[in-house]
DNA sequence: AACAGCCAACCAACGAGTTGGTTGGACTGC
DNA sequence: GCAGTCCAACCAACTCGTTGGTTGGCTGTT
């Protein structure tokens, strides 16, 4: 958003900027990037379409800023625990679940922006800062108690396993795997199972059995 | 396809069905369903257009069997081994890692195409057929082996949790967390940790910090 | 006047799907 | 051997709805 103006004297209705974002962020999920529609994001956002253009200059960049607020929405809703990796996840996991267009906002992103934000927006850097920060604060937690410090998976790994297990289950219940055959999912089933993998995954236990001997 | 011709005698070039099909394959792995074009497709597979036409019916169903194609594809290149849990998700991980355009195609598949497959293709029964009988050969593998026997975790959630992680690990190679800050990802580390989650989450283990204690 | 916003029309390009006509091999009956 | 037929496949042009993006003119507010 270049020049956000302050709102019309036109109380309780947001913005136009806003409306367009909302409305921009429900086609997106929906359709995808290349799937959206531009008239139907203005009319939906009861908004005009050049307003579009003036605001956001142009389809491809108002996706990316789309995605880009909603992330930055995620991360400070879901602030990092270090001490409680498992509620972390299950918290992670509940956002998502909860939002289905936020997942499959990200999904199309990944697919349609193979290289990232074009926009050079703050997003980008300040995510990979903030995952630094988050395996930073893991090792403090871990130096704190030792109890948690797994012999075979350091930490930077160690949160990797977690979001992968989080979004695994994410798009598990999002029926994704629906395609490779599970049906019926229960959510709360589901945040339980999650729970119980992160424990596990970052809880002293047995060694894998007969696989390639993991590596200090 | 409907009727698939015998192919000419021009040896060495396979027939124009498979030719359309693979090059489906790689149109809708990169654009998706929406992104795709008819024409590139046709262009790529140095075939004519209406063939698309004559053979598969469209754009929709055309992308419909090219997925089915491919799923059909991984599930008799990676058969199900209910012994061995932790091998099995490190197969699926390596076939899924080493096919991005085929993640990228399940991917989109569940994006744009939410009712799955419109074509009464088999292999949409197929596929949960083949879950249930995962689940069957699970439950049997787990009488003649009680070690593997959870006390938390019944084998139907218990497979769903190992495709989440070999799922939400795929997706981490791939990329898609870079979106939320993931840097730097080593395959082979990665699938030693698949193995290792698996192997802590079907092994019985400490429990969930506020649940009841394991029993034997 | 400056500015946010709306409306309506417009444009040029694109893209799915179609059609008419052509080529060349294979098979048939004579 | 040869006309007749069938069929896969190619080519090129065409239809026609769609769509990203633009422009000019109008309204109301500050």
């Amino acid at each position: 958003m270049r020049g956000v103006p302050s709102p019309r004297a036109d109380v309780g209705r947001a913005s136009t900027p806003e409306r367009i974002v909302e409305a921009a962020a429900a086609e997106f999920a929906r359709y995808g990037l290349a799937g959206a529609r531009v008239d139907r994001i203005a009319e939906r956002a009861e908004a005009n379409k050049q307003r579009i253009y003036a605001y956001f200059g142009g389809k491809e960049a108002l996706f990316d800023q789309v995605v880009a607020a909603r992330i930055l929405d995620l991360m400070d809703a879901v602030p990092f625990e270090a001490d409680d990796l498992p509620g972390y996840a299950a918290r992670l996991f509940d956002f998502a679940v909860g939002r289905p267009d936020f997942v499959r906002l990200v999904l199309w992103h990944s697919l349609e922006r193979p290289g990232g934000f074009s926009t050079p927006d703050q997003s980008a850097a300040s995510s990979t800062a903030s995952s630094t920060a988050k395996i930073g604060a893991l090792r403090e937690a871990q130096s704190r108690q030792p109890e948690l410090v797994d012999p075979v998976v350091p930490a930077d790994r160690l949160l990797g396993q977690v979001l992968a297990t989080v979004l695994g289950s994410v798009l598990t219940v999002g029926g994704l795997l629906s395609a490779l055959g599970e049906p019926e999912i229960d959510v709360d089933e589901v945040r339980a199972d999650v729970r119980h993998s992160v424990t596990r995954i970052i809880a002293p236990g047995p060694e894998p059995a007969p696989g390639p001997a993991p590596r200090a």
